[in-house]
DNA sequence: CGCGCAATCTTGTCATCGACAAGATGACAG
DNA sequence: CTGTCATCTTGTCGATGACAAGATTGCGCG
């Protein structure tokens, strides 16, 4: 074994690494502990991503396609698409965890860039469409209400009687923005 | 020089904590630089705090008296509190970056639960005065917007259309929770 | 078929870091 | 003046990220 030319190297990575972040942050992220987990040299993944930053820029990169497609699948309705990303949020915690610490990655990259855009539009034509307005003001007013829920549940800070369910709970808080 | 005994170290390395984590991030933090750059020996810092999760608990706590002050400050009004929210973030965005990330510190600690504790009821007492409503879903709501729109605004992730002066920013969307 | 080339991965090394242990210094009490 | 204790230093260890150089393998091209 330890056969050269794993072939499927940068994938398992970055799974790997979503793994590892979910588990303690990305702060405690280590390039050597992936490559242990994944069976290979401690400088393997440096082939791949250049350092660490380069291996977080792919990583915030598929984390940016991720959240479009789960925009995409939630439709057209406003509350709907506010649910879907923080059930992204939940359901991608190292994904999200990464995405929005751009000191983390290089936020120049061109590929990243790409992606965020997409999923940034994404979100405005949400709001555009619920609310007919001009939708700078709505759409940041959404944009900040759910990702601060996100965050909040993910940090752990919010009381217990919020429940366990952060997209029922989510629902709820959109509503008020609508009210 | 190198004096023993510098009386102010445990204040003096917060503080350039707070210069550290502004300029990189909590991640990039070295005790040994803030040893370095304080001007004592690279074992000086762990004396006081223990590790690192030990200075960085103590900062977290400065942290939520820093913002339970600015709330009182703020007075009775619900949309001023939450444009100090926002304004804490962006003026201490050192405490505000490290304060929800509690898996880079000890998030049992009784002093910091205490702190946190006191913003947490200010934040709250400010909701239940506005609405008169159960303060739950409207105090969460709030937060979310707040705490969203400040945490997008120093990831950088906001659009340049929105300037350059997140509490007047911050002032319109919070509004529309209130339309 | 086989030769060379380039991508992939390994081994080795260095500076830096966090944590710990042991010792030096000096403030302060009695 | 003397002992005690908090404060700080020096020394060390294992782990890490980054880099350099080399080994292995797949693949195209003659």
């Amino acid at each position: 074994m330890a056969s050269y030319h794993h072939g499927d190297l940068r994938r398992v990575l970055l799974g790997t690494a979503a793994d590892a972040i979910a588990e303690s942050g990305p702060a405690a992220l280590s390039l050597r502990e992936l490559a242990r987990r994944a069976g290979v040299s401690h400088a393997a993944p440096a082939h791949h991503f250049g350092d660490k930053a380069g291996l977080l820029t792919a990583f915030a990169t598929q984390g940016f396609d991720l959240l479009a497609d789960a925009l995409r699948q939630a439709g057209d309705d406003l509350l709907d698409t506010g649910v879907a990303y923080v059930g992204f949020a939940v359901r991608h915690r190292a994904h999200f965890d990464v995405m929005f610490r751009p000191e983390l990655y290089r936020a120049g990259d061109p590929e990243l860039a790409a992606a965020r855009a997409r999923s940034g539009e994404l979100l405005r034509g949400g709001v555009a469409r619920h609310t007919g307005r001009e939708p700078d003001a709505d759409a940041l007013a959404a944009w900040s209400i759910v990702h601060g829920f996100a965050t909040l549940w993910l940090s752990g800070a919010l009381p217990p009687r919020v429940g366990d369910d952060p997209e029922a709970a989510a629902r709820t808080v959109i509503r008020r923005l609508f009210d």
